[in-house]
DNA sequence: ACTTAATATATCGGCCTGATACTATTGGAA
DNA sequence: TTCCAATAGTATCAGGCCGATATATTAAGT
């Protein structure tokens, strides 16, 4: 998902500034499954306000810098309702971690066990901050999306749990692999 | 991880053209947790090859166009271990289709709950395809990884599957939102 | 006969990240 | 009390990467 549909779809549950969407996909439920950066997000929000899509209205403030307020034209509402009536595309994960494991034939066992600890702290923390959350009063569907990323980071945690031992022996090193046999990789 | 570094890990497993590069990410067990475009393989290879990090032999063939394989040098191997040397970042997961939940206050509850199903059969396929790798002789770490997609992809399966009728009743909507609820969402 | 999939390399527009810049306030530690 | 880090805000830019596209041949399915 773009960033341009990210800014629409979260507009379309309230205003917000930039910073505001920024925090909400940082930290707030949206984290679990989505990222945007200033870089994008900015323009993304300026374009959408040159389309009419959305509207903005700043609002001064004394002690603060100033607010770019942005609001979901009904134009703006009728896009989203297009963009979301598309199939979505896959879910993709992305993992440092799991890629340095694959690569790590020459890395010490030690290393490995310390690195799957601190995964495992990193996913127990993860579900903390995702359980927090949960504690609030939320929409339906915010509260489907939370819980399905907690069920998900505990199946993670859980498998790092019972395999963290896995990595003791020696591993196989490899010449030239056969082509029928990457796809094994 | 960029593909720079993802070249160089999976050239540590073995020799590679460019295009069997792409096949393990987009098919193998990579496919999990990276992904990467021929736009990014090929220029990265090029630079690699430059850099001395790996060498490249080309094999003339005469039903298939010319193959170009690549290996690892050993300043490429030491660049690698520099490399994994570092804590690898967090996971990222991205998923249009839990946005478009989230955003789907104007979505018929059929749409949703087809939405859902469709993804319940993915996953399902997803988890087809890693236990079929797994079939295969395979090294610990290739193993650990991809035992690792099953759990979480099962973990996302039966959560979908337990609540896939979450979506039954109307949503409330929203105006303006406290920063304060903001995190919440 | 025709079309799709596979084998193989390569480029390019445009989106996006991560870093950086700038300014001002609040809260906590030293 | 003084100083630093975090918070609140908007904004730009270099460079990395995706998705589409081009090119060319062969195998297999309809």
């Amino acid at each position: 998902m773009d960033v341009r549909t990210l800014c629409l779809g979260i507009l379309s549950l309230g205003d917000a500034t930039g910073y505001e969407i920024k925090k909400m996909v940082a930290e707030g439920s949206f984290s679990f499954f989505s990222e945007a950066s200033y870089g994008s997000i900015y323009p993304a929000l300026t374009k959408l306000t040159d389309e009419g899509l959305v509207t903005c209205r700043a609002l001064v403030q004394e002690k603060r810098p100033d607010k770019k307020i942005y609001s979901l034209t009904p134009a703006g509402r009728e896009e989203l309702t297009q963009l979301l009536a598309r199939d979505p595309g896959p879910d993709r994960n992305r993992s440092e971690f799991l890629a340095a494991l694959l690569f790590a034939e020459a890395v010490s066992p030690q290393r490995v066990q310390e690195l799957i600890d601190d995964r495992i702290d990193q996913h127990r923390g993860k579900i903390a901050a995702l359980e927090t959350l949960l504690d609030e009063d939320m929409s339906t569907a915010s509260r489907f999306v939370v819980e399905y990323g907690i069920a998900v980071q505990r199946a993670a945690l859980d498998y790092l749990s019972e395999h963290r031992n896995a990595f003791g022996a020696g591993n196989e090193p490899a010449k030239r692999l056969e082509t029928s046999r990457q796809a094994a990789l």
